[in-house]
DNA sequence: AAAAAGAGACCGACCGGTCTGTCTCTGTGT
DNA sequence: ACACAGAGACAGACCGGTCGGTCTCTTTTT
């Protein structure tokens, strides 16, 4: 690994553990083993290398999450699948992320004060719900799901559900409350294919 | 209002839009018209200032959420009218809170970097926990809950629900999708009520 | 020899905190 | 009624230290 990479890599998870602005060209230097002539040799400033970092941490994310999804059909369990992986493969990736989800602490510390840095981490957020919806929406069309469920607030709860583990278990890494969560969204996913037909029986 | 609470009410703000660490004195001399002199005339340091600060954010959390909760007597109830609470009075309290929970912006910033900070908050989040664990318990016990099913989980799920909305709140701030998430939990808590006897049917 | 990579002194701006000085309010002696 | 002493409230110059960034100089690679 060049000094470039490794300057990414070491940025990735002081990044994590405590978010861009609080984390200085100091630590960055020393954790790279580096110096302030070995770093803009390769970074015209800290900013460029907040995207660079930003684009290494998607391709991880991308690499933990979509892992093997494009072998099942199935939409609905694609999304099973994928929260798996998030559970499993993604969260508890301490090696890249060990102060926990690095989109989160970018975008609750720059949201409110660095506008064009926070606005690339909530693409990813938009993405992520698009993916989600639609394939819900193909879900519900193959009769996976019932006609009458909301689509759309299906995806806000899961999507919340899965903010909500990922900032507790940055606060806590308690494994068990974190499976739990997540295991509880999986339950709620399966429980919208058969309420369906449950709320007439009961009804 | 005499300087000190005006200090500390300004503070609120700017630490629910910027944080702890990424407000500086100036930030907040400047909001509260005043000068260095009249800030530690009233606060030993600015760690002292958090600290009172968290103290008033507690104290206008409990208004806002446990709002009307003791003239309830069913348990579930109880959670419903609180979750109803949180989406409408506190979350979209932009007086007191314009950049969003506070709690959550100070938890993601100081886990890894302040721990002795990060802890006052964190017991918060551990006693909202048990509060809705303690609440979804009496529920089971008094039969509004199926027998089979895990609080814990239940537990788990709601707080995952809340923070996550939080957090997605403070970044788009789009009360439509706020709406979504929380009724989704409204209805997921209402479900759970009924799902004992529909999994008898539908199995 | 030329170019790329890296080390580290240095810059101005800003950080939290200290300290001195000024102003106002209040209690007391006469 | 008045003078004055002490105390609390506040303003702002100033402190050592750190920030991101620039610059010069040396080392390594080709």
């Amino acid at each position: 690994m060049n000094l470039k990479e490794k300057i990414i890599h070491e940025s990735l998870k002081l990044f994590s553990l405590k978010g861009f602005l609080n984390t200085s060209l100091h630590d960055i230097l020393k954790a790279a083993n580096t110096s302030k002539g070995g770093f803009y040799n390769h970074f015209a400033s800290k900013e460029e290398l907040f995207f660079q970092v930003l684009d290494e941490a998607r391709r991880i994310w991308r690499e933990k999450n979509l892992s093997g999804l494009e072998e099942i059909e199935n939409p609905i369990a694609k999304i099973k699948r994928f929260l798996e992986n998030f559970r499993d493969l993604y969260l508890k990736d301490s090696e890249n992320f060990p102060g926990g989800c690095i989109f989160i602490t970018f975008s609750v510390e720059l949201n409110d004060q660095r506008p064009h840095l926070s606005r690339e981490v909530h693409k990813g957020f938009i993405g992520l719900k698009s993916i989600l919806k639609r394939l819900l929406d193909e879900g519900q069309a193959s009769g996976g799901l019932g006609k009458d469920v909301s689509t759309s607030a299906i995806t806000e709860m899961l999507f919340a559900g899965m903010l909500g583990a990922t900032v507790m278990y940055g606060l806590d890494k308690s494994t068990a409350n974190l499976d739990r969560s997540i295991n509880s969204l999986i339950d709620y996913l399966e429980l919208q294919q058969r309420v369906h037909y449950a709320q007439y029986v009961v009804a």
